[in-house]
DNA sequence: GTCTATAAATTGATAGAC
DNA sequence: GTCTATCAATTTATAGAC
Protein backbone atom coordinates (compact mmCIF):
# COMPACT_ATOMS: atom_id res chain seq x y z
CA UNK A 1 0.00 0.00 0.00
CA UNK A 2 2.81 2.78 0.10
CA UNK A 3 2.15 3.53 -3.62
CA UNK A 4 -0.82 5.03 -2.95
CA UNK A 5 0.31 7.11 -0.01
CA UNK A 6 3.67 8.04 -1.32
CA UNK A 7 2.85 9.69 -4.17
CA UNK A 8 0.28 12.34 -2.24
CA UNK A 9 3.46 12.39 0.28
CA UNK A 10 5.73 13.29 -3.29
CA UNK A 11 3.50 15.94 -3.64
CA UNK A 12 3.53 17.34 -0.23
CA UNK A 13 7.22 17.15 -0.09
CA UNK A 14 7.40 19.05 -3.32
CA UNK A 15 5.69 21.92 -1.63
CA UNK A 16 7.24 22.21 1.40
CA UNK A 17 10.80 22.12 -0.56
CA UNK A 18 9.61 24.92 -2.63
CA UNK A 19 7.30 26.65 0.15
CA UNK A 20 11.06 27.20 1.77
CA UNK A 21 12.98 27.81 -1.09
CA UNK A 22 10.88 30.61 -2.47
CA UNK A 23 11.36 31.90 0.58
CA UNK A 24 15.36 31.92 1.00
CA UNK A 25 15.99 32.26 -2.49
CA UNK A 26 12.59 34.12 -4.20
CA UNK A 27 11.03 32.64 -7.20
CA UNK A 28 12.89 33.52 -9.83
CA UNK A 29 16.46 31.89 -8.50
CA UNK A 30 14.82 28.95 -7.25
CA UNK A 31 14.55 26.01 -9.92
CA UNK A 32 13.09 22.93 -10.39
CA UNK A 33 16.37 20.92 -9.79
CA UNK A 34 17.16 22.43 -6.61
CA UNK A 35 13.65 21.93 -5.25
CA UNK A 36 13.49 18.32 -6.73
CA UNK A 37 16.73 17.88 -4.87
CA UNK A 38 15.62 19.39 -1.61
CA UNK A 39 12.31 16.91 -1.86
CA UNK A 40 14.68 14.32 -2.40
CA UNK A 41 12.40 13.63 -5.93
CA UNK A 42 13.99 13.14 -9.26
CA UNK A 43 13.74 16.17 -11.63
CA UNK A 44 11.57 14.39 -14.04
CA UNK A 45 9.42 13.42 -11.86
CA UNK A 46 8.29 16.84 -10.69
CA UNK A 47 6.27 17.47 -14.41
CA UNK A 48 4.13 14.70 -12.76
CA UNK A 49 2.68 16.46 -9.61
CA UNK A 50 2.86 19.80 -11.36
CA UNK A 51 2.38 20.56 -14.95
CA UNK A 52 4.69 23.59 -14.71
CA UNK A 53 6.70 25.83 -12.70
CA UNK A 54 4.04 28.62 -12.17
CA UNK A 55 1.61 25.63 -11.01
CA UNK A 56 3.97 24.60 -8.21
CA UNK A 57 4.36 28.09 -7.03
CA UNK A 58 0.16 28.60 -6.92
CA UNK A 59 0.49 25.13 -4.88
CA UNK A 60 2.74 27.07 -2.61
CA UNK A 61 0.73 30.65 -2.28
CA UNK A 62 -2.38 28.27 -1.49
CA UNK A 63 -0.47 25.83 0.86
CA UNK A 64 0.63 29.58 2.54
CA UNK A 65 -3.11 30.53 2.09
CA UNK A 66 -4.27 27.58 3.65
CA UNK A 67 -1.92 27.89 7.00
CA UNK A 68 -2.60 31.60 7.55
CA UNK A 69 -6.89 30.90 7.61
CA UNK A 70 -5.83 28.06 10.18
CA UNK A 71 -3.01 30.34 12.58
CA UNK A 72 -5.78 33.12 12.02
CA UNK A 73 -8.74 30.82 12.90
CA UNK A 74 -6.58 29.36 16.11
CA UNK A 75 -6.22 32.86 17.57
CA UNK A 76 -9.57 33.80 16.94
CA UNK A 77 -10.30 30.18 19.47
CA UNK A 78 -7.93 31.12 22.03
CA UNK A 79 -8.58 34.87 22.47
CA UNK A 80 -12.37 36.31 23.02
CA UNK A 81 -10.73 39.96 22.78
CA UNK A 82 -10.17 41.72 18.84
CA UNK A 83 -7.44 43.02 20.72
CA UNK A 84 -5.41 40.04 22.08
CA UNK A 85 -5.86 38.43 18.19
CA UNK A 86 -4.64 41.36 16.88
CA UNK A 87 -1.66 41.31 19.17
CA UNK A 88 -0.86 37.79 18.13
CA UNK A 89 -0.43 39.12 14.63
CA UNK A 90 1.88 41.66 15.95
CA UNK A 91 3.93 39.18 17.58
CA UNK A 92 3.75 36.24 14.45
CA UNK A 93 6.80 37.36 13.65
CA UNK A 94 9.02 36.66 16.21
CA UNK A 95 8.12 33.40 16.63
CA UNK A 96 9.94 32.97 13.49
CA UNK A 97 12.08 35.74 14.11
CA UNK A 98 15.16 34.09 12.86
CA UNK A 99 13.70 33.05 9.70
CA UNK A 100 12.39 37.14 9.36
CA UNK A 101 15.64 38.60 9.99
CA UNK A 102 17.40 36.19 7.38
CA UNK A 103 14.72 36.26 4.70
CA UNK A 104 12.42 38.59 5.20
CA UNK A 105 8.38 37.15 5.41
CA UNK A 106 7.87 34.44 3.21
CA UNK A 107 4.20 36.14 2.45
CA UNK A 108 4.90 39.85 2.07
CA UNK A 109 8.90 39.40 0.00
CA UNK A 110 7.28 36.41 -2.37
CA UNK A 111 4.05 38.92 -2.77
CA UNK A 112 6.51 41.85 -3.83
CA UNK A 113 8.49 39.52 -6.43
CA UNK A 114 5.34 38.22 -8.59
CA UNK A 115 4.24 41.65 -8.90
CA UNK A 116 6.66 42.08 -11.09
CA UNK A 117 5.37 39.54 -13.11
CA UNK A 118 2.89 42.04 -14.48
CA UNK A 119 -0.45 42.90 -12.91
CA UNK A 120 -2.44 40.22 -15.19
CA UNK A 121 -0.30 37.36 -14.42
CA UNK A 122 -1.89 34.54 -12.45
CA UNK A 123 1.15 34.04 -10.10
CA UNK A 124 0.71 37.64 -9.21
CA UNK A 125 -2.58 37.82 -8.32
CA UNK A 126 -2.04 34.14 -6.65
CA UNK A 127 0.23 36.09 -4.14
CA UNK A 128 -1.85 39.22 -3.80
CA UNK A 129 -4.32 37.34 -2.16
CA UNK A 130 -1.79 36.42 0.79
CA UNK A 131 -1.66 39.90 1.27
CA UNK A 132 -5.74 40.48 1.31
CA UNK A 133 -6.01 37.36 3.55
CA UNK A 134 -4.05 39.57 6.31
CA UNK A 135 -5.70 42.80 6.14
CA UNK A 136 -9.52 41.43 5.59
CA UNK A 137 -9.29 39.18 8.66
CA UNK A 138 -7.41 42.41 10.52
CA UNK A 139 -10.54 44.58 9.83
CA UNK A 140 -12.77 41.68 10.57
CA UNK A 141 -10.90 42.13 14.30
CA UNK A 142 -11.13 45.85 14.14
CA UNK A 143 -14.78 45.55 13.18
CA UNK A 144 -15.76 42.98 16.02
CA UNK A 145 -13.95 45.74 18.60
CA UNK A 146 -16.50 48.22 17.61
CA UNK A 147 -14.82 50.38 14.80
CA UNK A 148 -16.89 51.53 12.04
CA UNK A 149 -16.64 49.88 8.61
CA UNK A 150 -14.58 52.31 7.03
CA UNK A 151 -12.28 52.82 9.64
CA UNK A 152 -11.39 49.22 10.12
CA UNK A 153 -10.46 48.96 6.82
CA UNK A 154 -7.99 51.70 6.98
CA UNK A 155 -6.47 50.49 10.52
CA UNK A 156 -6.07 47.07 9.20
CA UNK A 157 -4.32 48.84 6.34
CA UNK A 158 -2.25 50.67 8.91
CA UNK A 159 -1.22 47.89 11.04
CA UNK A 160 -0.34 45.56 8.25
CA UNK A 161 1.61 47.99 6.50
CA UNK A 162 3.48 48.91 9.87
CA UNK A 163 4.35 45.01 10.44
CA UNK A 164 4.98 44.70 6.67
CA UNK A 165 7.54 47.22 6.51
CA UNK A 166 8.81 46.51 10.31
CA UNK A 167 9.62 43.26 8.77
CA UNK A 168 11.60 44.68 5.41
CA UNK A 169 13.54 46.83 7.38
CA UNK A 170 14.61 44.61 10.09
CA UNK A 171 15.32 42.08 7.72
CA UNK A 172 17.38 44.50 5.51
CA UNK A 173 19.28 45.40 8.30
CA UNK A 174 19.71 41.86 9.79
CA UNK A 175 18.60 43.02 13.26
CA UNK A 176 16.98 40.87 15.63
CA UNK A 177 16.59 44.14 18.30
CA UNK A 178 15.06 46.31 15.85
CA UNK A 179 12.72 43.60 14.81
CA UNK A 180 11.55 43.34 18.52
CA UNK A 181 11.47 46.79 19.69
CA UNK A 182 9.43 48.26 16.69
CA UNK A 183 6.97 45.15 16.59
CA UNK A 184 6.65 46.42 20.31
CA UNK A 185 6.01 49.86 19.34
CA UNK A 186 3.32 48.80 16.87
CA UNK A 187 2.07 46.61 19.36
CA UNK A 188 1.92 50.14 21.74
CA UNK A 189 0.38 51.81 18.59
CA UNK A 190 -2.42 48.90 18.20
CA UNK A 191 -3.17 48.98 21.88
CA UNK A 192 -3.68 53.09 22.09
CA UNK A 193 -5.54 53.18 18.96
CA UNK A 194 -8.30 50.59 20.51
CA UNK A 195 -8.20 52.06 24.06
CA UNK A 196 -8.93 55.46 22.64
CA UNK A 197 -13.07 55.87 22.80
CA UNK A 198 -14.49 54.77 19.42
CA UNK A 199 -12.46 56.99 16.93
CA UNK A 200 -14.79 58.66 14.78
CA UNK A 201 -12.24 59.49 11.73
CA UNK A 202 -13.18 62.65 12.04
CA UNK A 203 -11.55 63.73 15.65
CA UNK B 1 33.69 66.03 -30.57
CA UNK B 2 30.69 63.93 -30.73
CA UNK B 3 33.02 61.16 -29.99
CA UNK B 4 34.09 61.94 -26.38
CA UNK B 5 30.50 62.86 -25.02
CA UNK B 6 28.67 60.09 -26.79
CA UNK B 7 29.90 57.61 -24.45
CA UNK B 8 28.73 59.25 -21.77
CA UNK B 9 25.52 59.83 -22.58
CA UNK B 10 25.45 56.24 -23.84
CA UNK B 11 26.73 55.09 -20.23
CA UNK B 12 23.91 57.34 -18.45
CA UNK B 13 21.91 56.03 -21.31
CA UNK B 14 22.05 52.35 -20.52
CA UNK B 15 21.91 53.07 -16.53
CA UNK B 16 18.11 55.35 -17.18
CA UNK B 17 16.99 52.05 -19.37
CA UNK B 18 18.26 49.81 -16.92
CA UNK B 19 16.79 51.53 -13.85
CA UNK B 20 13.55 51.80 -15.57
CA UNK B 21 13.54 48.58 -15.93
CA UNK B 22 14.57 47.03 -12.97
CA UNK B 23 11.54 49.13 -11.57
CA UNK B 24 9.20 47.18 -13.87
CA UNK B 25 10.59 43.89 -14.06
CA UNK B 26 13.05 43.35 -11.08
CA UNK B 27 16.54 42.20 -11.30
CA UNK B 28 16.07 38.79 -12.17
CA UNK B 29 13.82 39.20 -15.36
CA UNK B 30 15.54 42.26 -16.76
CA UNK B 31 18.20 40.75 -19.27
CA UNK B 32 20.82 42.77 -20.92
CA UNK B 33 19.35 42.28 -24.14
CA UNK B 34 16.59 44.58 -22.77
CA UNK B 35 18.21 47.12 -21.16
CA UNK B 36 19.86 47.10 -24.73
CA UNK B 37 17.30 47.58 -26.46
CA UNK B 38 15.66 50.32 -24.58
CA UNK B 39 19.06 52.45 -24.61
CA UNK B 40 19.25 51.66 -28.32
CA UNK B 41 22.72 50.51 -27.24
CA UNK B 42 24.03 46.85 -29.47
CA UNK B 43 23.95 44.06 -26.87
CA UNK B 44 28.07 43.72 -27.33
CA UNK B 45 28.65 47.54 -26.34
CA UNK B 46 26.96 47.01 -22.84
CA UNK B 47 29.89 45.15 -21.51
CA UNK B 48 32.39 48.22 -22.52
CA UNK B 49 30.65 50.66 -20.26
CA UNK B 50 29.53 47.92 -16.93
CA UNK B 51 31.46 44.50 -16.96
CA UNK B 52 28.95 42.45 -15.52
CA UNK B 53 25.23 42.80 -15.19
CA UNK B 54 25.61 43.30 -11.67
CA UNK B 55 27.83 46.47 -12.56
CA UNK B 56 24.86 47.60 -14.12
CA UNK B 57 22.74 47.04 -10.82
CA UNK B 58 25.35 48.79 -8.54
CA UNK B 59 25.08 51.91 -10.89
CA UNK B 60 21.32 51.86 -10.62
CA UNK B 61 21.51 51.97 -6.84
CA UNK B 62 24.75 54.22 -6.78
CA UNK B 63 22.16 56.50 -9.50
CA UNK B 64 19.20 56.08 -7.01
CA UNK B 65 21.40 56.88 -4.11
CA UNK B 66 22.30 60.00 -5.84
CA UNK B 67 19.11 61.07 -6.63
CA UNK B 68 18.00 60.53 -3.26
CA UNK B 69 20.09 62.40 -1.30
CA UNK B 70 19.82 65.42 -3.59
CA UNK B 71 15.63 65.38 -3.58
CA UNK B 72 16.45 64.83 0.41
CA UNK B 73 19.01 68.04 0.47
CA UNK B 74 16.14 69.77 -1.56
CA UNK B 75 13.76 69.53 1.14
CA UNK B 76 15.97 70.82 3.65
CA UNK B 77 16.47 73.49 1.42
CA UNK B 78 12.79 74.00 1.07
CA UNK B 79 12.03 74.12 4.88
CA UNK B 80 13.25 74.85 7.87
CA UNK B 81 10.96 73.31 10.31
CA UNK B 82 11.96 69.38 9.74
CA UNK B 83 7.66 68.22 10.04
CA UNK B 84 7.71 69.59 6.61
CA UNK B 85 10.61 68.29 6.04
CA UNK B 86 9.03 64.60 6.85
CA UNK B 87 5.86 65.55 5.55
CA UNK B 88 7.84 65.64 1.77
CA UNK B 89 8.80 62.09 2.85
CA UNK B 90 5.37 61.31 2.87
CA UNK B 91 3.98 62.98 0.18
CA UNK B 92 6.94 62.01 -2.07
CA UNK B 93 4.97 58.75 -2.94
CA UNK B 94 2.07 60.81 -4.59
CA UNK B 95 4.61 62.87 -7.17
CA UNK B 96 4.67 59.16 -8.98
CA UNK B 97 1.70 57.45 -8.10
CA UNK B 98 0.61 56.06 -11.01
CA UNK B 99 4.37 54.16 -11.14
CA UNK B 100 4.44 53.44 -7.23
CA UNK B 101 0.86 51.43 -7.73
CA UNK B 102 1.79 49.90 -11.11
CA UNK B 103 5.04 48.81 -9.95
CA UNK B 104 5.58 49.70 -6.49
CA UNK B 105 8.18 51.68 -4.05
CA UNK B 106 11.68 51.57 -6.75
CA UNK B 107 13.62 51.60 -4.20
CA UNK B 108 11.79 49.02 -1.54
CA UNK B 109 11.19 46.70 -4.20
CA UNK B 110 14.87 46.32 -5.74
CA UNK B 111 16.24 46.29 -1.80
CA UNK B 112 13.47 43.25 -1.42
CA UNK B 113 14.49 41.21 -4.03
CA UNK B 114 17.97 42.18 -3.99
CA UNK B 115 18.26 40.70 -0.10
CA UNK B 116 17.18 37.25 -2.04
CA UNK B 117 20.71 37.05 -3.36
CA UNK B 118 22.68 36.41 -0.18
CA UNK B 119 23.28 38.63 2.91
CA UNK B 120 26.94 38.66 2.06
CA UNK B 121 26.04 39.21 -2.11
CA UNK B 122 27.45 42.73 -2.79
CA UNK B 123 24.08 43.85 -4.72
CA UNK B 124 22.59 43.02 -1.55
CA UNK B 125 24.30 45.31 0.27
CA UNK B 126 24.08 47.91 -1.98
CA UNK B 127 20.72 47.52 -2.08
CA UNK B 128 19.81 48.08 1.26
CA UNK B 129 22.00 51.13 1.50
CA UNK B 130 19.17 52.53 -0.07
CA UNK B 131 16.65 51.81 2.71
CA UNK B 132 19.31 53.11 4.96
CA UNK B 133 19.54 56.49 3.40
CA UNK B 134 15.92 56.78 4.21
CA UNK B 135 16.13 56.05 7.75
CA UNK B 136 19.55 57.69 8.33
CA UNK B 137 17.87 61.23 6.63
CA UNK B 138 14.64 60.69 8.44
CA UNK B 139 16.24 59.99 12.02
CA UNK B 140 18.28 63.13 11.79
CA UNK B 141 15.17 65.49 10.81
CA UNK B 142 13.52 63.62 13.80
CA UNK B 143 16.06 64.79 15.69
CA UNK B 144 16.56 68.37 14.68
CA UNK B 145 13.01 68.36 15.84
CA UNK B 146 14.40 67.72 19.33
CA UNK B 147 13.55 64.12 19.51
CA UNK B 148 15.89 62.04 21.61
CA UNK B 149 18.46 59.57 19.97
CA UNK B 150 16.81 56.70 20.47
CA UNK B 151 13.69 57.93 20.29
CA UNK B 152 14.41 59.57 16.43
CA UNK B 153 15.93 56.12 15.31
CA UNK B 154 12.69 54.51 16.35
CA UNK B 155 10.35 57.14 14.84
CA UNK B 156 12.46 56.99 11.72
CA UNK B 157 11.87 53.26 11.72
CA UNK B 158 8.62 53.37 12.14
CA UNK B 159 7.95 56.38 9.76
CA UNK B 160 9.78 54.28 6.79
CA UNK B 161 8.57 50.88 8.01
CA UNK B 162 4.85 52.80 7.18
CA UNK B 163 5.58 54.38 3.77
CA UNK B 164 7.31 51.34 2.60
CA UNK B 165 4.29 48.49 3.87
CA UNK B 166 1.75 51.16 2.53
CA UNK B 167 3.27 51.23 -0.95
CA UNK B 168 3.45 47.56 -0.91
CA UNK B 169 -0.30 47.28 -0.20
CA UNK B 170 -0.95 50.12 -2.29
CA UNK B 171 0.83 48.78 -5.24
CA UNK B 172 -0.86 45.24 -4.81
CA UNK B 173 -3.85 46.18 -4.66
CA UNK B 174 -3.03 48.46 -7.41
CA UNK B 175 -5.22 50.94 -5.72
CA UNK B 176 -4.64 54.79 -5.93
CA UNK B 177 -7.26 55.57 -3.69
CA UNK B 178 -5.50 53.16 -0.97
CA UNK B 179 -1.88 54.82 -1.68
CA UNK B 180 -3.47 58.39 -1.22
CA UNK B 181 -5.53 58.05 2.04
CA UNK B 182 -3.41 55.82 3.79
CA UNK B 183 -0.62 58.44 2.98
CA UNK B 184 -2.58 61.06 4.28
CA UNK B 185 -3.11 58.62 7.95
CA UNK B 186 0.60 58.66 8.10
CA UNK B 187 1.29 62.00 7.64
CA UNK B 188 -1.49 62.87 10.25
CA UNK B 189 0.18 60.44 12.90
CA UNK B 190 3.24 62.23 11.99
CA UNK B 191 1.65 65.24 13.06
CA UNK B 192 0.47 63.97 16.01
CA UNK B 193 4.00 62.85 16.95
CA UNK B 194 5.64 65.96 16.62
CA UNK B 195 2.85 67.69 18.35
CA UNK B 196 3.14 66.13 21.38
CA UNK B 197 5.28 67.97 24.02
CA UNK B 198 8.61 66.05 23.53
CA UNK B 199 8.58 62.27 23.79
CA UNK B 200 10.10 60.69 26.79
CA UNK B 201 10.03 57.49 25.91
CA UNK B 202 8.78 55.97 28.68
CA UNK B 203 5.60 57.42 28.53
C1' DG C 1 34.94 52.92 -29.20
C1' DT C 2 31.44 50.29 -31.74
C1' DC C 3 29.16 46.33 -33.32
C1' DT C 4 28.16 41.27 -35.03
C1' DA C 5 28.41 36.72 -34.20
C1' DT C 6 28.72 33.23 -31.15
C1' DA C 7 30.35 30.67 -27.18
C1' DA C 8 29.11 28.71 -22.59
C1' DA C 9 26.08 27.84 -19.10
C1' DT C 10 21.66 27.50 -17.16
C1' DT C 11 17.05 25.82 -16.90
C1' DG C 12 12.10 24.84 -17.98
C1' DA C 13 10.09 21.21 -20.08
C1' DT C 14 9.56 16.63 -22.74
C1' DA C 15 10.33 11.81 -24.51
C1' DG C 16 10.28 7.43 -23.57
C1' DA C 17 12.12 3.26 -21.04
C1' DC C 18 10.83 0.79 -16.97
C1' DG D 1 3.86 6.17 -11.16
C1' DT D 2 8.89 6.65 -11.49
C1' DC D 3 13.15 7.97 -13.44
C1' DT D 4 17.05 8.99 -17.06
C1' DA D 5 18.41 11.39 -20.78
C1' DT D 6 17.91 15.15 -23.47
C1' DC D 7 15.78 18.93 -26.06
C1' DA D 8 14.98 23.81 -26.77
C1' DA D 9 15.12 28.26 -25.36
C1' DT D 10 17.11 31.85 -22.85
C1' DT D 11 20.79 34.71 -21.35
C1' DT D 12 25.32 36.17 -19.60
C1' DA D 13 29.50 36.98 -21.47
C1' DT D 14 33.37 36.98 -24.98
C1' DA D 15 35.92 37.05 -29.53
C1' DG D 16 37.22 39.58 -32.95
C1' DA D 17 36.22 42.47 -37.22
C1' DC D 18 35.73 47.30 -38.18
Amino acid sequence: MPGAYESIEKRTELVRAASGLLHEQGFQRTTLAHVAARAEVPLGNVYYYFKTKDALAEAVITAHETGLRELFASWVAAHREPRQRLRCLVRAPLDSADHVVQFGCPHGSLCQELEKLGADAPLAKAGARLLAVYIEWSEDQFRAHGCGKRESRALATDLVAAVQGTMLIAHTMRSHELLTQQLRRVERWLDETLSSPRPRSRS
